[in-house]
RNA sequence: GCGGAUGUGGUGAAAUUGGUAGACACGCUAGACUUAGGAUCUAGUGCUUCGCGGCUUGUGGGUUCGAGUCCCUCCAUCCGCACCA
């Protein structure tokens, strides 16, 4: 074999390990760059083509950004807790930290045979102790702190309790679900369990009595973007709705900074935008309807204050807590059939048949606001308990299931907006001026909205307010395979393990199943207990190792600190992230609430994680489906490696198509790719596959061809855009091979240039032109304009704005030279007819224009 | 329903800023060298026409001397959210 591949590559991945080519330096004059994968979970199957697709991606860009001198830091780990390890493990007993070193191996002999430049003295695994340490270190720290509107920053939870002590509630804003309302003196009297009772209300990391997702087959609860339709992410078991004391943490304190903090960072416009709805914000107004007897009020809250005469009903969530007491005897038997009928229907049900519209009469009424009139009091399932108040004021001619609502039961549909045909539909337009509505009328929308608002406040019957769809991320899993939660009971409160006796390590147990009596498999363990007390059973959630894991690779074995301070402040964030887009409401979410959270707490300077971020595609099988086992259409990479080597590999899977784009395995045309690597070799090697440069000076032709590529190759990195990229090696190389061209000029340069996208045949033709270090060390070249001369540049000129001829001109001809050039050329001559012309104006290689 | 993205040959796709559409690769056709070819090399390859020419970037319009690119309309596909008040 002429380009034996196999022996190039084993060659040079040794040299690398042994010389650790690829290890960043934490104290460094260089500029740094941060180049981070999404870490994979190590699951049984092994990688398939698709995952390397964003590893090649970065290292490309890794290997890059070393050539122009910058401090890479390239590491790589894995998220290692998870359910499939723990699966395995309760049907053979295998542990899974077995199981997990197992999957482990078999990934980095995978990713190793491709030639990734990671610096693996960085690795990190979320199921190490060493590591979870500090994941519960965290937890401990959100534990022990609350979040102070005022500042706009979480703080020691020791300031809240020192508030308490001096002034009690008066003054205090804190974000909590509840609201209490006590003196410094009803603190000082009150009993330990009930100061920690209150406490829990305001920590970050609390303890909750809450409607969690229960999976039964999964035997866990499950957080709201661990569920898609309605089932379970993973194996699509169905979920309910229940009622559990679960650990959860406070992300809406943030929701408002999560949603800022997206306008400063790289990320693409969909991500964004998947985020800004998850979080939901919506502004509008609280407002309270007292009911016809006065006793109740209902709250509801609207984005449409402005529509208030609009309304004509009420209507409450069949769950919602006052439906009992406003029900009048008559309607009663009515409104309890109801509420059964929506009760029996699952969540499934209410999405498929949304359009079905249902509902009961209370046979209550409330009381207009403004018009004091009497509004019927319905109840609907159209309306959910969980989002809002679980109840709205109903406005059939702005809203369209308000609408239908109307229509169905025959109730009034009053316009408020000049153009609403309400014989037709809801409409909700926003550029009308506003009817009907007493002090509204004649007000735009806009005017109609902070006008009413400010009404209503005055009447002291509601407020301006922004509401959020984000909820507050449950924390507790019933599972054995991830991080212990550092925190045992004494006497019924919940205390966190002394920092210095961390890590809690995960207990050995007999069985992976939850105890007889339905608590977690911890509770198994023979001595799970803290000091006599009994420690908490549940164990985190897949995102809490992978919220942080940045930070810890920039000094990633320190034993007194999640990472030293030296290390955060000179590596501060990732400046490029690649991964995909499916953790856009998960991971992406979770580490950005993580980061500013330690950020408030004065351990990070940055408040973002991931400054810019790339989503790579899926490779789908060639029947177009996604890669996987089920399917047994997975492409393994060993195969691909074995008979093309790992630079056709990485070469392929860039040229395959836009990065970003998902596209399909193409077998035929790996083969193109593989002739390229081919042809370039043999361009350098004799017959007897001898290594033949010569001395020769390059030709214009040669050198104009290499700076193209030079051009070429750099602008595309820079733009991510690495299938243009791998055509323009090809081009050069056809064109070098046109022009027999085979000296050392252009072979060095060549090497360095193609090395970011397959190392190992550069390292090779590199050490055959008589090096001793590795290629990747060396400057990238620099792109000489000069070279290209003779190409040239479409110029069109125009005459008074009128567009006359198309001229070439050299690409690296002056402002001054080209406007000589235009008007001594004939053509222009032609137009000018012997005017000299007003101006000439040149703009660099778009036009020239000649007013004449 | 709302939001985001994408539509270019037989296929994957290029076209950087509005300036020769289809680079590069696959596939296909013909040929050369071969006992052989799933090796290698050469030529051809958007559609249409014998040819001159005409047509061509999902549809229909607009702006412009000039549009794959900018603006509007509609259509299709994919993704996210979804009785979110």
């Amino acid at each position: 074999m002429d380009y034996n591949f196999s022996e190039i590559e084993q060659k040079w991945q040794a040299f690398w390990q042994e010389n650790k080519t690829f290890a960043a330096e934490n104290k460094s004059q260089q500029a740094k760059y941060y180049v981070l994968d999404m870490f994979p979970y190590p699951s049984g199957a092994g990688l398939h083509v698709g995952h390397p697709l964003g590893y090649i991606a970065s290292d490309i860009y890794s290997r890059y950004k070393r050539h122009l001198g910058f401090n890479v830091l390239h590491p790589m780990g894995y998220d290692s807790f998870g359910l499939p390890a723990e699966q395995y493990a309760i049907q053979t007993g295998q542990h899974p930290k077995i199981t997990t070193e197992e999957n482990i191996a078999t990934y980095r002999r995978q990713l190793d045979q491709i030639g990734f430049s990671f610096d693996w003295d960085r690795e990190v695994r979320t199921s190490s102790p060493e590591y979870y340490k500090w994941t519960q270190w965290i937890f401990i720290q959100l534990f022990n702190s609350w979040y102070n509107k005022k500042t706009d920053k979480a703080e020691d939870l020791n300031s809240l309790i020192e508030h308490f002590v001096k002034n009690g509630t008066a003054n205090l804003n804190a974000h909590s679900d509840s609201t209490h309302a006590f003196s410094a003196a009803d603190w000082a009297a009150k009993s330990e369990k009930e100061k920690s009772e209150i406490l829990m209300d305001y920590r970050l990391a609390f303890l909750a009595d809450s409607y969690v997702n229960w999976c039964p087959a999964l035997g866990t609860v499950l957080a709201n973007d661990e569920i898609k339709d309605g089932v379970s992410e993973r194996g699509g078991h169905p979920v309910e709705q229940k009622k559990m004391q679960q650990w959860s943490m406070r992300i809406t304190a943030y929701a408002d900074r999560l949603l800022k903090g997206l306008d400063k960072i790289d990320w693409s416009d969909a991500i964004k935008e998947i985020q800004r709805n998850w979080i939901g914000k919506s502004k509008g107004a609280a407002i309270a309807f007292n009911t016809e007897n006065r006793q109740h009020s209902i709250e509801v809250f609207t984005t449409r204050p402005d529509t208030i005469f609009g309304v004509s009903f009420m209507v409450l969530a069949p769950e919602h807590e006052l439906v009992a007491e406003l029900t009048t005897k008559d309607q009663q038997k009515e409104v309890e059939a109801y509420q059964k009928y929506a009760a029996s229907r699952s969540e499934r049900e209410r999405m498929t048949e949304v359009k079905k519209v249902s509902g009961a009469f209370t046979g209550a009424y409330a009381i207009h606001p403004f018009t004091g009139k009497k509004l019927p009091i319905w109840i609907g399932d159209y309306v959910l308990a969980g989002y809002g108040t679980g109840a709205v004021m109903a406005v059939p001619s702005g809203d369209q299931r308000d609408w239908d609502f109307a229509t169905h039961f025959n109730l009034e549909i009053p316009a408020v907006i000049e153009g609403q045909d309400v014989k037709e539909g809801a409409d909700d337009r926003k550029d009308g001026k506003i009817i009907n509505s007493d002090f509204l009328n004649e007000l735009s929308v806009k005017e109609a909205i902070s006008k009413a608002i400010k009404a209503i406040e005055e009447k002291a019957v509601g407020k301006g307010k922004t509401n959020f769809r984000l909820r507050d991320a449950v924390f507790s899993r019933q599972r054995y395979w991830g991080e212990p939660i550092p925190i045992y009971f004494e006497n019924g409160i919940a205390k966190a393990v002394p920092e210095d006796e961390l890590p809690l390590e995960l207990p050995e147990v007999d069985k992976y199943l939850p105890t007889e009596d339905g608590e977690p498999p911890l509770a198994r363990a023979e001595d799970w207990t803290y000091n006599g007390n009994p420690l908490e059973a549940s164990t985190m959630p897949g995102w809490a190792g992978s919220s942080w894991y940045l930070f810890r690779y920039m000094d990633a074995k320190r034993e007194n600190g999640f990472a030293d301070q030296e290390s955060l402040d000179y590596w501060k964030n990732v400046d490029l992230y690649f991964g995909g887009a499916e953790h856009a409401t998960g991971h992406l979410l979770y580490s950005r609430f993580w980061t500013k959270f330690l950020n408030d707490r004065g351990y990070l300077t940055v408040d973002e994680p991931f400054q810019k971020l790339i989503n790579q595609g899926m490779i789908l099988a060639e029947d177009g489906q996604k890669m996987s086992k089920r399917y047994g259409n997975v492409v393994n990479p060993d195969d691909v490696v074995a008979k093309y080597g790992a630079d056709t590999l990485r070469l392929f899977e860039m040229f395959l198509g836009p990065l970003e784009q998902s596209k399909p395995w193409d077998t035929g045309s790996i083969e193109g790719v593989h002739r390229f690597l081919r042809k370039f070799w043999r361009l350098y090697h004799d017959g007897d596959n001898h290594f033949k440069v010569s001395d020769e000076k390059a030709s214009s032709e040669e050198l104009k061809s290499l700076h193209k590529t030079i051009k070429k190759i750099r602008e595309d990195i820079e733009r991510f855009s690495f299938n243009t990229g791998v055509s323009a090696f090809m081009i050069c190389c056809n064109e070098l091979n046109e022009l027999k061209c085979n000296n050392r000029e252009i072979l060095e340069p060549l090497c360095i240039l193609i090395e970011p996208y397959a190392p190992h045949i550069a390292e090779e033709l590199w050490s055959k032109l008589g090096h001793q270090d590795s290629v990747s060390k060396v400057e990238f070249p620099e792109f000489n304009a000069s070279y290209l001369v003779e190409s040239n540049h479409k110029y069109p000129v125009s005459f008074n704005g009128k567009m006359r001829f198309m001229l070439e001109l050299p690409i690296d001809m002056g402002k001054d030279e080209i406007e000589k050039t235009v008007l001594e050329h004939e053509e222009a001559q032609k137009w000018l007819e012997g005017k000299t012309p007003k101006k000439v104006i040149v703009v660099p290689k778009k036009i020239v224009n000649v007013v004449v």
